[in-house]
DNA sequence: CGACATATTGACAGCGCTGACATTCTTGCC
DNA sequence: GGCAAGAATGTCAGCGCTGTCAATATGTCG
């Protein structure tokens, strides 16, 4: 068993050494470089074992004008993020490398100056942009700018040459409309998120549209915007439920939202989900928290957190860009009926 | 105003060059040494900031053997991480340093072999250990090991050599349950945490006495562990009302478990908060978004956060360890009386 | 004014690693 | 066996910055 008192660190020529190599060798073998016969290699791998070696970071960044880092971008940190950072970071690490989160206020005037700080000083090697970033002019023309490669996390596949990860929201919109329709609901009521996220307008169209198509009017009163935030959730919730003719269900085009209306439903002594349906998007934990659980659109997170990564260490090697097709890739959601969404009561 | 056309970056030398100094002088300034005249200073921070420079964070790290990161290590990240998250990022950045969030899965058997991994890649200058990893024997000897300062958030044993930050648990426990008596309750159901976080304890010792205070006995089928998670917290409510008294009120040590109290007692077809009354713990955002609003205790997320990043930062310079004082800081709760809990109605 | 203390600045090596290029094996083949 | 081609390894400089220590400037005081 290895034993490694020192805080002292071993360098790669303390390995080279005992390996009796060069210590570019060690590199060589460090970098999975490809020239090296498979015995010295075992030499070299052994004492690296033995030494416990583990290569500074710095030096081999300082070097090869690499960071290891791949920075995550968010606006505020909120629910999902915490399970796309852990999907992200266990990537990252079987590959060395590390991911850096860093919250963006997307409103703050100056946050051109801070991206730029903060590229100047990490030199991060790709960025993951989390909603409402991925589609933030300024934040998408500073990456560019310092050619640093980005993903999108976003369903809006158009924008520029950069690659883009989501769901179809538009259909699974369209879905959730089809469910709450199918269940007998004709005045239903949708509340939209922030406009600068683009899943807004996808899932608005998705509800649009299935409305359209089984030609039910869609009341302009019953339409409102929510941000995708709880509290303005309640606001459109109210004014809802005091409409002359109140829906009898609400699509929320997330789940916060779909909860604000659950509660305020409740504040005007409704019977869920007899009274009122309300369904969600996302599958938030919030989702199965409250009462009743939200029928809600499920999203891979995990699995969109996974390969935004791979997609930039992937990348990393042939550092001249992304392959000729730009990757997109469109997972599959799932729309999951629980029990907020039913049949209207008779009245 | 300065323009920056190169991504090609500007090293020290051609500040120095700019500025009419050697570049150690450079340096002297970035690093904010006290021995440089004000005018240089002057004349350098003006070539900086005409030459956009950036220090290298590579080149610096190397050669002063510095990584200019602190480690945030928690276990799955959950709700309060982001607040938590947000804060310390907020304080880092005010110092030029980052953050980077590790989650890591207590329950791993080699998580050892993972930090120590991450140790020799990242030399964190300082870690800030969430609950339950501030009292994880593993972690904790691993970071002593390699003589990484560390700053422990509500831990469950006071060792004596770390810094610590929370509230008064206990006191906090002690007011919820004050709460619930005076508006009338008596039997009054708990859920406990994960035994291995220290708060678990507390707030059950704080129960536990002001019920004793009141001279109210604890009946024991009306103490679950929910280990702070909703799935768990519903099959806690189910059984305390399930029991041949059931409670009048349930206090939940956490909001998500509170809102699983909740949740369970709709099943149960019971009108909240009149035949059950809950309070939990956190002020989560869950807290706001059931309905009835949950009662609950807040805490200063953000400014723990702060303090904790804080504190790593303030001991830098002088790199000899903590101060002869060791700073633990208790901060101040707050009882948050919503709608959850009310007088018991009358049967 | 000179001597000396102190404040300010500079010279230089080197942090640990890798890129570019040089050198030394191996191998296959006539 | 001899030779070229290619595989494997080595040499060396230098990435951009800071620590150490030396050099110079400035100030003080008798």
């Amino acid at each position: 068993m290895a034993i490694n008192l020192s805080p002292a660190s071993v360098t790669i020529q303390e390995v080279a050494d005992l390996a009796k190599v060069s210590p570019k060798t060690v590199s060589r073998v460090i970098n999975n470089e490809p020239r090296v016969r498979s015995d010295t290699r075992a030499r070299i791998l052994d004492a690296i074992e033995q030494l416990n070696y583990r290569p500074n970071l710095n030096a081999r960044g300082l070097a090869s004008n690499r960071s290891f880092l791949i920075g995550l971008f968010c606006d505020r940190p909120g629910d999902y993020l915490s399970e796309f950072q852990a999907g992200a970071v266990e990537r990252c690490r079987e590959s060395s490398l590390h991911l850096m989160v860093e919250p963006w206020d997307v409103d703050s005037p100056d946050i051109d100056k801070q991206i730029d700080t903060l590229l100047g000083q990490l030199r991060l090697e790709g960025v993951i942009l989390l909603p409402p970033l991925s589609d933030h002019p300024v934040v998408l023309s500073k990456l560019h700018e310092a050619s640093i490669p980005i993903v999108r996390i976003a369903p809006k596949h158009n924008l520029s040459a950069t690659p883009s990860i989501g769901i179809d929201d538009y259909a699974a919109a369209r879905q959730v409309t089809a469910h709450l329709v199918s269940l007998g609901h004709r005045r239903i009521g949708f509340m939209l998120g922030r406009p600068e996220h683009g899943a807004t307008e996808q899932r608005y169209l998705g509800f649009v549209d299935e409305m359209r198509a089984h030609q039910i009017p869609v009341d302009s009163d019953l339409v409102q915007t929510g941000n995708f935030v709880f509290g303005d959730g309640l606001i459109c919730a109210e004014r809802m439920l005091r409409a002359a003719t109140p829906p009898s269900a609400i699509f929320a085009s997330n789940d916060d939202m779909a909860a604000a209306a659950v509660s305020m439903a409740r504040k005007f002594g409704l019977d869920l989900p007899g009274d009122l349906s309300v369904a969600g998007f996302d599958d938030a934990p919030v989702a199965r928290m409250i009462w009743p659980e939200l029928t809600t659109v499920r999203q891979p997170v995990a699995t969109m957190a996974r390969i935004a990564a791979d997609l930039i260490i992937r990348l990393e090697p042939r550092r001249n860009g992304w392959p000729n097709r730009i990757p997109r890739h469109l997972l599959d959601h799932e729309l999951v009926v629980r029990n907020s969404t039913a049949r209207p009561a008779r009245r």
